[in-house]
DNA sequence: CCGTATCCTCCACGATACTG
DNA sequence: CAGTATCGTGGAGGATACGG
């Protein structure tokens, strides 16, 4: 971030913005825990700059949030895949979506969580985005939903 | 923030960035759950201009974050307490401390959840700032520490 | 003492054009 | 299709000076 003394401020939280704390960052997170890899789709699904989105995802790749991986040698093409750090982070998604519900939510768009049959707890979609005929039912189950009117 | 877009975006997630997403504003509610309330205490813990602390607190009483209120009539004294609304993001707090906690307090410092003996579960404070001392242990008990070396 | 107004700087972002 | 490079700009943030 803008400010180098967010680093020194020896608090977990204020450390934590400096590499989170840009709300695309948050976005982007948010896309690749729903199971976006691939730069465009990002792109599409944000509606961001391609010269921000590569800043970005360079940002979080550098910060361990991301994996950068070649999925096809001929042409070469990368996909951006969530580490566990990554990962880590999606209590903090899942709390800021519980708030975002509570107070910004006006027009009945909620976001709900979904049953992981994989073996990991919950985790988050966006209802008006993955349907739930789109999910893939192997992986997730849906256990409650509000959906827009 | 600066793209407008962001609260046409119809996710809880954006919207709530949109009035949180500012790493300020963050630290400022941070500060304002562990009890600071004055405007010079804000800026002497944060080391924030005072122009930013200004827009920031404005921002955050707008978005209904933040409640100003007159303490002294004379002079006119204003103190900034956290509303329920802020109360609601205390989680987010958490959650966002914990992931810090576990990635980025290479220094040993974390931060520790509080009893609050008023009813409410826990709460939050940094370490090395308030001393076991300086806590009012009628309001808070500390549950778990793990300080500095 | 408790802020606010003003000016300035800088960088994140968007738009566009370009490469393999 | 999957990005990177370049340029221009708006707005957040800092420094400073000022008002109640």
């Amino acid at each position: 971030m803008k400010n180098k003394s967010l680093e020194e401020m020896n608090c977990p939280i204020a450390r934590s913005l400096e590499h989170v704390g840009e709300w695309w960052n948050i976005l982007i997170l948010r896309d690749a825990m729903l199971g976006t890899s691939k730069f465009d789709d990002f792109q599409i699904n944000l509606g961001i700059a391609t010269s921000t989105l590569t800043r970005r995802l360079n940002g979080l790749v550098e910060s361990g949030l991301l994996d950068r991986r070649l999925y096809c040698e001929k042409p070469p093409r990368y996909e951006y895949k969530i580490t566990q750090k990554g990962l880590d982070f999606r209590p903090v998604l899942l709390t800021i979506m519980q708030w975002g519900n509570k107070y910004y939510a006006e027009d009945g768009l909620k976001m709900v969580l979904v049953d992981v049959a994989s073996g990991q707890p919950v985790d988050l979609m966006l209802v008006d985005r993955i349907t739930n005929s789109e999910i893939n039912t192997q992986q997730h189950q849906t256990i409650a939903t509000e959906l827009k009117p």
